[in-house]
DNA sequence: TTTGTTTTTTGACAAATGTCAAAAATTAAA
DNA sequence: TTTAATTTTTGACATTTGTCAAAAAACAAA
């Protein structure tokens, strides 16, 4: 748990009163390697906090299971979308290690933001930093070449090559697992 | 001005006092069409709402402008990159058509913020509301061919298409302008 | 209008990536 | 181990999209 709060200081720095009404919210989850965290058509009702492990997010496209983000310790999880809007999911939380989580429930949440400005203060600031790294991996996805995508992978995110399936990264990148495997080779 | 506060209302209704503050805050900006209101390399300390008009954002690459955001009425409007990190912009912001603005600077912002809950949550709001909005655009840039994204961008947001030139519109959805060309003869 | 400029379209071809099937390699299970 | 299942790689070919050059169309200025 002193982990987790130490963790979420990167993002700002609580005062004690706030800091200890956050960890009385907090759930610890415990799942394995393969679990599902979510289903597709339910809503996402948490935020989860990821303290060791790894996950991922997919969707069903055409039979196949198309991987769009990957979650690792430290980082904030949930089905963003469903979360926000409270409509269903269209995607799926699995665990690709076994991990620690903890939870809050959106009303816990809003209950917390309602009561420690602080609490929202962080959550704004960690929006801010999940909002620039997606319009990077955006403008990654738009403009660059496959091969591009993959060295940037390796340059900025190489703990995803060591602890993920390839086929989990193929559709990360957008393009096939076959023509990422003949990309690798070229290495 | 009156007109601003009612479309931020539809983020989160402020108190009077907090309404107030804001609007003292605010600084009118009238450009005309083909102006520039950020330039790369600079840093972004200003956050924009945009009443009336339309720009956009673009960078170059390889001797190419590529439009990869548009601004319309209501929409908040900044380098978002430059202006949460305080990192030079690697992106410009140009009118594609004559525009008012109201900006409001970085410190002022977090002015505001430290004295009113409110305000901070307001935009906390908005960036669950462009984050998801990013989220949606991202899944289509990677997962859709070209001719998707542009029957997406005639259903979804048909002023795109009218009031902004082909050359744009073609970078924006990730695509040349002779395929989006030769994708719109088949209509 | 008439002319000049810019934007959009078209054609020919090249490059990147996808698809399907099968082989090889790796991992898990008995 | 040995076998079975899963993952990754390879080959052949199809499809999508890009690039370059030129023509056509649309727009703006004189």
């Amino acid at each position: 748990m002193q982990q987790l709060l130490n963790h979420i200081k990167a993002y700002h720095r609580l005062g004690t009163e706030a800091e200890n009404a956050l960890q009385d919210c907090l759930t610890q989850i415990s799942l394995n390697k393969n679990e599902i965290l979510l289903t597709q058509g339910n809503v996402c009702r948490h935020l989860y906090f990821l303290e060791t492990g790894a996950l991922r997010g997919f969707y069903n496209l055409d039979g196949k299971e198309i991987t769009h983000w990957f979650g690792f310790e430290k980082d904030f999880v949930t089905s963003f979308h469903s979360f926000i809007t409270g409509e269903p999911a269209v995607e799926n939380i699995q665990l690709i290690e076994g991990c620690t989580l903890w939870a809050i429930g959106k009303e816990t949440l809003t209950e917390l933001f309602n009561h420690h400005h602080e609490i929202e203060r962080l959550m704004r600031i960690a929006y801010e930093k999940y909002y620039i790294r997606l319009e990077e991996r955006f403008v990654n996805a738009q403009f660059k070449t496959a091969t591009e995508r993959y060295e940037e992978l390796i340059i900025q995110s190489p703990h995803i090559i060591e602890r993920v399936p390839l086929g989990y990264i193929a559709s990360y990148l957008g393009i096939s697992q076959e023509t990422l495997s003949r990309i690798r080779s070229k290495f």
